[in-house]
DNA sequence: GGCATGCATGGAT
DNA sequence: CATCCATGCATGC
């Protein structure tokens, strides 16, 4: 049953969905918009919202988004339909198993099953040709982990293993596309940015730790790691197929989803399960991947501030919007720390690989793994983040101490953990040391003597003079202080943690009892919504390690601890499509600077940090009033999302900066849109400037403004009874004329929050209304994706551009 | 005597 | 059993 043509063909006039283990019915309006792969009729196959979901996030990743998770509307949005369409995927078992497309490994032998895009997950393409079931390239990785990817998903099996922790279990999709998928499997290779990648970095890179991750030796793996021998990592052979596979989007092959259930020696089975931990509050990333060329789409680089669960938002994080190959993430620079030079960074990030054979080996204990929160995260980078650093700047979590007796004393000797030193401060060789600044939250530079003196054939990390700090901080013994680093400055940040909060802060259900499943007012909503509806039983939880225990969770799902920001990466299609245009509209072509757009009218929002966010309620709520019919309107939460995360781009990295920059603005653009945060800082274009890109600006709000209210007179006319439901306020929709390129003035500012406030109220019930539309775990349809379609036919690619009518 | 510094010790991991 | 590290303590100013 691998073939398309057992699946019910298109039938557009009933518009079902293609998916036969879905069937459900396609919404005329949304039909045109859920496009799967292109079947051999030539026809499209036409998804439901679940299915093409599914469908698109396997697209390559390239984009990328942060988010607040699982604040983030459009996150749950994202993982519902993901999971919905996926996540139950047992394709080749079920569907597959006695169709044609078998081939055998070239290692073991095994059979793997290569016909259908489901199982194109479980296998990978030989260099020399043939292929290679997933456990075996697993064996190799784990005697060459110098490999980026395979290094970072062979971790991500092992960090689940610790047993102090809930796992957090991802049930891996299927692959609906043999390439394609390998590399959105890239996108779903978390890792904690704080926690989770401060161990992935040290587990990883210290193969005796593995071993008490591996603890309770689950799995062989344990074994496997032992053999992580440094001189076995010069098998260049196996470095070569890692990283090939890597570099060629196969590392999905490797993919330690899959073989951590390695038990399933069914390379065609698609179950393939990852387990991942996260600690409270750290942020999770969806590792960046190498875009090959054809792939290689625009890069979308957002991180949203949500509230957290104090209220307090969180801090965005823009990361670089450059090259795929040219991005460093925080966990890149986790994996790199300070030794390494961004030249050889960007180097080794190209050609796939880590620094981890070339750092040295060390682990940090669990007490030391940055358990930063999101809020602490907000108290350094509020003051420092987008004002001292660069915009391309991001903070990454180090460690964490708990200060001691001797600490927090008069004697100004902060002992430092010796791995955590010689990890992340500057490698010293004298017992005096060097000066070491140290930012804290408030932007004060403390400058500590970083020194050691010889202790047992050791060393003895201490900074010094930090009495003066600590009693600035007010800590005493008990209290944790955080080291973060700020990259790509280098700069150190100490951020603290009151002992009497800290426990909250971190982990505020752990205080909860462990038989509370109500959902925190704010970050579990999502999750609870999603309990109900049945998802998070298999991808999307966020329980709280008590939590998950007293539920006795041990679904193969993504546990996710939440407010956790996240990375995506998608592409730019994939954001396209996660841009749904109002149902009633219809796009209208649009030419800008030579390119064809299809136009969908949504009132682009411009916010950062702010968006999605309301930092106060920390749950954003959803506008009621949505004109029906209505084409110029608000974009829903998840389209505003979208639009952000799209405005996110930027080629010039200015990450940490948010813009309302356009995506069609072309890479160096300077104009207002591009470079103008919603706070009015920074450069500004001339009212009168006549760029390219501000004329641009200028035609399409015209545009769309006369649009606009040539369909508002014609609804009144229409509708002369019916109240009129802006979505927007009057004040707050942009006024003829208004969108001067220059027009940054206090009125602006004061639509720009009122904008924000809407965004913020819409994204929050947009993911509410897409919880409770998602489909029960009984009504989760499968995607029959015994398709490969060919990427060129691929007409999801097509770009829909959405047009973002700045505000 | 008070304080800073550097080393040693021993419990914890 | 080795290592880490919190802390005690000796020494010098």
């Amino acid at each position: 049953m691998s073939s398309p043509s057992s699946a019910p063909v298109a039938a557009p006039a009933a518009k079902i969905c293609f998916n036969t283990q879905c069937k459900e019915s396609i919404a005329d309006h949304i039909a045109p918009r859920r496009r799967g792969w292109r079947l051999r009729s030539g026809e499209i196959a036409e998804l439901c919202d679940r299915c093409s979901m599914g469908w698109i996030i396997r697209d390559s990743s390239v984009l990328v988004l942060r988010f607040g998770f699982p604040k983030s509307p459009f996150f749950s949005f994202f993982f519902c339909h993901c999971r919905s369409s996926f996540e139950q995927g047992t394709f080749c078992e079920t569907f597959h198993s006695n169709d044609s497309g078998w081939r055998n490994c070239e290692t073991c032998g095994k059979r793997v099953h290569c016909g259908c895009i489901a199982s194109a997950q479980s296998y990978g393409f030989l260099d020399a040709g043939g292929i290679e079931c997933i456990p075996c390239p697993r064996k190799s990785l784990a005697t060459a982990p110098n490999q980026i990817s395979s290094s970072l998903m062979f971790m991500q099996q092992h960090v689940p293993e610790r047993r102090d922790s809930p796992a957090k279990t991802w049930r891996s999709m299927a692959n609906p596309l043999s390439g394609q998928w390998r590399q959105a499997s890239h996108m779903w290779n978390m890792t904690m940015q704080s926690d989770l990648q401060q161990r992935l970095s040290y587990e990883f890179d210290r193969p005796s730790s593995i071993e008490k991750l591996a603890h309770g030796g689950r799995h062989s793996i344990a074994t496997h790691e032992k053999k992580f021998e440094p001189e076995r990592k010069t098998n260049t052979d196996l470095n070569n197929i890692s990283r090939d596979k890597y570099i060629h989007g196969n590392a999905g092959e490797n993919d330690p989803m899959s073989t951590r259930k390695s038990v399933s020696t069914d390379p065609c089975s698609t179950s393939s399960i990852v387990n991942f931990e996260a600690k409270p509050n750290s942020s999770i990333k969806l590792q960046q991947l190498p875009v090959t060329k054809e792939n290689s789409s625009i890069l979308i680089s957002l991180s949203a501030s949500f509230p957290s669960s104090n209220g307090v938002k969180e801090p965005m994080k823009l990361s670089s919007n450059q090259s795929p190959s040219q991005i460093t993430t925080p966990l890149s620079k986790q994996f790199y720390p300070q030794r390494m030079n961004e030249a050889e960074l960007q180097v080794q990030m190209r050609n796939g690989r880590t620094r981890v054979d070339a750092y040295p080996r060390t682990q940090l204990l669990p007490r030391y793994w940055p358990r930063i929160t999101n809020q602490e995260l907000q108290q350094i980078s509020g003051e420092l983040y987008l004002t001292v650093t660069s915009p391309q700047s991001s903070i990454t979590p180090l460690f964490e101490k708990m200060l001691s007796a001797s600490d927090a004393g008069r004697i100004g000797r902060l002992v430092l953990p010796k791995k955590c030193a010689e990890a992340y401060f500057p490698t010293i060789s004298q017992p005096e040391g060097l000066p070491l600044k140290v930012q804290d939250a408030s932007g004060k530079d403390w400058i500590f003597q970083f020194r050691f003196w010889p202790n047992n054939n050791s060393r003895m990390y201490v900074l010094e003079g930090v009495t003066p700090c600590i009693q600035a901080m007010q800590l005493q013994a008990g209290d944790t202080v955080t080291f973060s680093r700020i990259d790509p400055e280098g700069k150190l940040v100490m951020g603290f943690r009151k002992a009497s909060s800290s426990s909250n802060e971190q982990d505020p259900e752990t205080h909860k009892s462990s038989t509370d499943i109500s959902p925190p007012p704010e970050a579990d909503q999502i999750t609870s919504l999603i309990q109900k509806d049945g998802s998070t039983s298999k991808l999307l939880q966020v329980p709280s390690k008590r939590k998950a225990k007293a539920l006795g969770l041990k679904s193969n799902c993504l546990h996710i601890e939440n407010e956790e920001p996240m990375e995506l990466k998608l592409t730019w299609e994939e954001a396209q499509m996660l841009l749904c245009p109002p149902p009633n509209s219809s796009p209208s072509i649009v030419v800008i600077e030579g390119l064809e757009f299809e136009e969908y009218e949504i009132i682009f929002f411009c916010s950062r940090v702010e968006f999605g966010a309301d930092s106060k309620h920390g749950i954003l709520k959803k506008r009621k009033a949505k004109a029906k019919g209505e084409n110029v309107e608000v974009s829903d939460g998840l389209d505003t999302l979208a639009n952000l995360a799209i405005l996110g781009y930027s080629e010039n990295r200015q990450s940490s900066q948010p813009t309302t920059r356009h995506p069609r603005h072309k890479p160096g653009c300077t104009c207002i849109v591009c470079i103008q945060p919603p706070s009015g800082k920074g450069p500004k274009h001339k009212p009168h400037c006549t760029c390219n890109v501000c004329l641009t600006v200028k035609r399409r709000f015209r545009t769309l403004e006369l649009r606009r209210e040539k369909r508002q007179s014609e609804k009144e006319s229409e509708m002369p009874g019916k109240q009129q439901s802006p979505i927007l306020p009057p004040e707050v929709l942009p006024q003829p004329g208004s969108m001067d390129a220059a027009s940054t003035g206090p009125s602006d500012e004061v639509a720009t929050q009122k904008v924000d406030k809407l965004i913020a109220d819409t994204v929050v019930d947009e993911a509410s209304e897409h919880r409770t539309t998602s489909a029960s775990p009984h009504k989760t349809p499968q995607i029959d994706l015994n398709i490969q379609p060919e990427r060129e036919e691929e007409p999801l690619v097509q770009p829909q551009a959405v047009s973002l009518v700045p505000y």
